[in-house]
DNA sequence: TCTAGCACTCAGGTCGGACAAGTGCCAATT
DNA sequence: AATTGGCACTTGTCCGACCTGAGTGCTAGA
């Protein structure tokens, strides 16, 4: 039996009223409360049909209908239809990141909205460092042997580190080397710095060499290492809020939530462009962090052509896909928007 | 009835009994499980005794008693012992702690460090900037009218933020303003500095001290607001483990875990001195966060005479408290260490 | 192709009895 | 005076029986 348009009506049906109630849905439930148009026996063998071609379950033989993950993946694909914010709601966007003071705080703002505008829990990778470019480092003596390396990207972001070196370094040496890294550095991308690293040494003297490649190889870690390592979460406490159903799913969650391989590996699968719409992974999707019960509603941001990171929305299955992905949708363009502006 | 010794034993074995079965304890299973040289009917009378002075509670006629908050406090307060830390443990500090390359990698190995040793969930406080030194100050110019503003103190924390300035900056200034900024900040606490930077701008010619007193007010706003905000939590999943008795308190606790404010008047309350031995607050001690079944162990660490922050581990009111106040002061001692020696 | 009706299935609630854990009290013992 | 053994009593839990309601699948008819 194929799947006609009437059918698709149905699930989406069952998709709402599933997320809506939580409870699993019968036939004469949604004749009730849709203008179907048809009497509930004719509904009773649509579900059968869609039962038959995997889109619905019932968990036990006298139950109404549940959507499989094969159903909401359709019911996201070709069903729903882009929800608009509300205008409260684009003001609170507004508001809430318009008082940013900085790039961290930037994040720390987006990934508690985010959070509250779903209810959900939220995650928003702080902008990869591997594809900002270097705006300045800087060089600081700290004491005779330990010098405080910062850098500066052109996205706003700051990391710094100490390099402690086992002989003592001259104050005129040190001006020269921010000199010339500077020079070599400023405006390109980390690869590209990390790249020209290698041959600074031999620029200068010999005696000078071991601060220098100190120096050289702190600023490569942190260039590399600290990557796109760190990661934002809000809004744990929502999880908590689901049904029974959710509770064995809870505790593997939390632990995926902490642990920023898992997290970053959530995130990135779909990371590639920026402005690519919102992506949605739905429960078995992600089975290969164990998470069996779990959504996640993931994108890029970034200023126009190149994805600084990704954030998502994280929580059961049974959510509002059409609600959460035009919330991240809508916080995501306000972002790169901000960032853009920098 | 008085309470005598035996009865406090009675108390002690049914704190212990019931932390390790997490079921109510009958005078049965007492006598059967510990040494106690009486009859189960002689515990039965201490027992009622112990219940009526409010130590202990049970959930029903006819089930085994459950300890009360208050029963906990006189356990935690005159019947523990402290248990030392296996050796395993031990190492398994060192060797966590010692790979940390930087002040916020040691807080972030404390964190998981504590959650993973106690298996619950842990609060790290970042060292509070109010009772640091400032080590050095930096000014780099990043285009003609933005300077970022760089702050290093003695506990190797840097904070940072750009000034925008509305005029346009000379470099040779700059100069002038670093060196004065640091013969007038270096090795002073926070809030000297900022009583001190208020006279600053008198120092230089009128035209330039838009420029100075713009850098001055974002140095002092990086001293007084960032100040002892930030906390990190790690172990939330741990918490996903324990009985449904729990689970009416999970959602608020989350809540509260994400939550600075609460958190800082949660770990704040017992800050005042360092070295003070661990403090432990109980269940309805908790009150005014609205946690009821939950107790915090806190300790404050930091280099011998002042303390920088707090840690704690958070958990049901079940909570093996021996085992958790040994962690805790093991790896607050260990930190402050760290810290000391740097 | 849809609809109405009917038999069937099954989860969940309720009831009652058997059971076990645990208490409280009392009389006897040391 | 403290302890003990014994016993009656309470009560939560487990189990099976039973009923009910929701929901389905199927079939005959429009």
């Amino acid at each position: 039996m194929p799947i006609d348009d009437r059918k698709l009506e149905v699930l989406r049906a069952i998709v709402e009223d599933y997320v809506a109630t939580q409870e699993p849905i019968g036939s004469k439930a949604l004749v009730d409360r849709h203008q179907l148009g048809v009497s509930s026996a004719t509904i009773r063998n649509d579900m059968s049909a869609l039962e038959e071609e995997g889109y619905i379950t019932q968990p036990h033989t006298s139950a109404g209908r549940v959507p499989t993950d094969k159903g909401y993946r359709l019911f996201v694909d070709r069903l729903s239809t882009v929800k608009p914010l509300s205008s409260a709601e684009r003001r609170a966007i507004r508001s809430f990141l318009d008082g940013a003071v900085d790039l961290d705080d930037v994040i720390r703002r987006t990934v508690r909205l985010l959070a509250q505008l779903t209810r959900q829990a939220a995650v928003v990778q702080y902008p990869s460092l591997t594809r900002s470019t270097v705006r300045h480092v800087e060089l600081v003596l700290l004491s005779s042997s330990r010098i405080l390396v910062v850098l500066i990207t052109d996205t706003g972001r700051v990391e710094q580190r100490v390099v402690e070196l086992p002989v003592e370094v001259d104050a005129s040496l040190l001006g020269d080397l921010r000199a010339r890294l500077n020079a070599l550095a400023a405006g390109l991308d980390f690869a590209s710095v990390a790249s020209k690293l290698g041959s600074l040494p031999e620029q200068f003297a010999p005696e000078d060499r071991p601060v220098v490649s100190g120096v050289a190889v702190t600023l490569l870690e942190s260039l590399v290492e600290r990557g796109d390592e760190r990661v934002a979460v809000a809004g744990t406490a929502n999880l908590a809020r689901h049904g029974p159903e959710f509770d064995s799913e809870l505790e593997p969650l939390l632990s995926a939530l902490e642990e920023q391989v898992v997290l970053l590996k959530l995130l990135g699968q779909a990371t590639s462009t920026t402005q690519t719409p919102v992506t949605v992974r739905i429960g078995h999707e992600n089975a290969t962090s164990g998470l069996l019960s779990t959504s996640i509603v993931t994108t890029g941001y970034g200023p126009r052509d190149h994805a600084l990171g990704s954030m998502a929305v994280v929580g059961p299955t049974r959510m509002d896909y059409p609600g959460t992905i035009a919330a991240v949708g809508a916080v995501a363009r306000y972002v790169s928007q901000i960032l853009d502006s920098n």
